[in-house]
DNA sequence: GCCAAATTTGGACAGTCGTCAAGATTTTCT
DNA sequence: AGAAAATCTTGACGACTGTCCAAATTTGGC
């Protein structure tokens, strides 16, 4: 019998939270493919390289197992778009970068961020998640947020709408072409990265 | 033995269609309580007057009866701000209508909205339900689309971005609210009345 | 009121699910 | 190398799922 906390392997790195992020790796992968509603313990178990026995000795539980995923996949969220801000030296150049970003991210991670539109759904059903799940709902809106700030420093304007405002618009937009572009719409990236520049410079309108 | 087709009783009213509506109507609500993830044919039986072996009398099997469910919601979701729009006399009486009446929507019907925001991302994952899913998607951007050229009829100008990109937009809008809403903040709805008109307002600014 | 058709019930079925624990295996330390 | 601890496998459990069906019940035409 062995506690979590308490572990310290020889070499210093600690092999019971390696083996966490291994399997919280598989869990991603199988939600991302089947979703929620249809991933189970043995499916997870199928896409690691151990049997379904062992996610009881990493993890308390399913809802354990699912919850430290869902933080892991947070990581790979809340900063997708900080370099094209970094990189930007006028309003034009963010833009256009901006809505590029956004489409090649539609067109490589399109089953992630179906896999985070379905498990945020699932927090307004289920408590569990739900900390989680605003917690990185916060940051992706504090992401979207430094592109808009970068923009106006750029622009020399300041924006017109909120911050929750802002991070509503963009994602929205983010999901409904997400939504073409998985039932088979080729050209619903082109799409998205041509609307976000005008969608982006519009927050700046003063109506 | 009986056929769904070929069936009329007596006094001209299809029982058999009544039925399924019934049936299909205490699917949406076991449906909007508990998501899609968690509702199984008993479940739905149960809130009707029913038991569990009657669905398959009626329905050829679980994705018949929910897809004829998905097919029911549409018709309560793509005409709710139709009224609005026929109402209001000016731009300023519209945008303000616009957004009280997205307000009392997320007040009022909140679990059901709930619902299709997790129905249509189940049509991410499952074939079965997309093409529905997209339909209604598509009666839902018409109807937003209707309020927004009303809104340019009588401000007398001309929107700035596409019908998609509108739709987009609120539907985004009042996604995020929702989560809000049902995480506890008690002025998420004031919130998103409030953020409507000025969004409205801001899709005729020309960049 | 009778009989056949339509409708409804409730249980059985083959799977799958999360959970758990006993035993086999591997790793680690002396 | 041998003992102890950590790790992994395997099979079982009770509960639940969608599906199907035989029997019970209700309905409608005569």
């Amino acid at each position: 019998m062995t506690q979590a906390k308490e572990r310290i392997s020889r070499r210093g790195v600690d092999k019971f939270a390696q083996r966490r992020e291994q399997l919280a790796e598989s869990a991603l992968q199988a939600l991302a493919e089947l979703g929620y509603a249809r991933t189970s313990l043995r499916e997870i178990a199928q896409k690691s390289d151990f049997s379904h026995g062992v996610l009881h000795y990493y993890f308390a539980g399913k809802v354990e197992l699912l919850t430290y995923s869902v933080r892991k996949f947070e990581e790979v969220c809340v900063t997708r778009y900080d370099d094209v801000v970094a990189e930007a030296h006028t309003a034009e150049e963010l833009d256009r970068g901006f809505g590029a970003a956004m489409a090649a991210t539609l067109r490589t991670d399109a089953v992630m961020h179906r896999l985070w539109y379905d498990l945020r759904n699932q927090s307004l059903f289920e408590e569990s998640f739900r900390a989680d799940v605003l917690e990185i709902d916060d940051r992706r809106q504090a992401m979207i947020w430094r592109v808009v700030e970068r923009y106006a420093e750029l622009a020399g304007t300041v924006p017109q709408v909120s911050e929750a405002v802002a991070y509503a618009t963009f994602d929205g937009l983010f999901q409904q072409f997400l939504l073409r572009h998985l039932a088979g719409r080729e050209t619903a990236a082109d799409e998205l990265g041509e609307a976000v520049p005008r969608v982006l410079k519009q927050l700046f309108c003063t109506a």
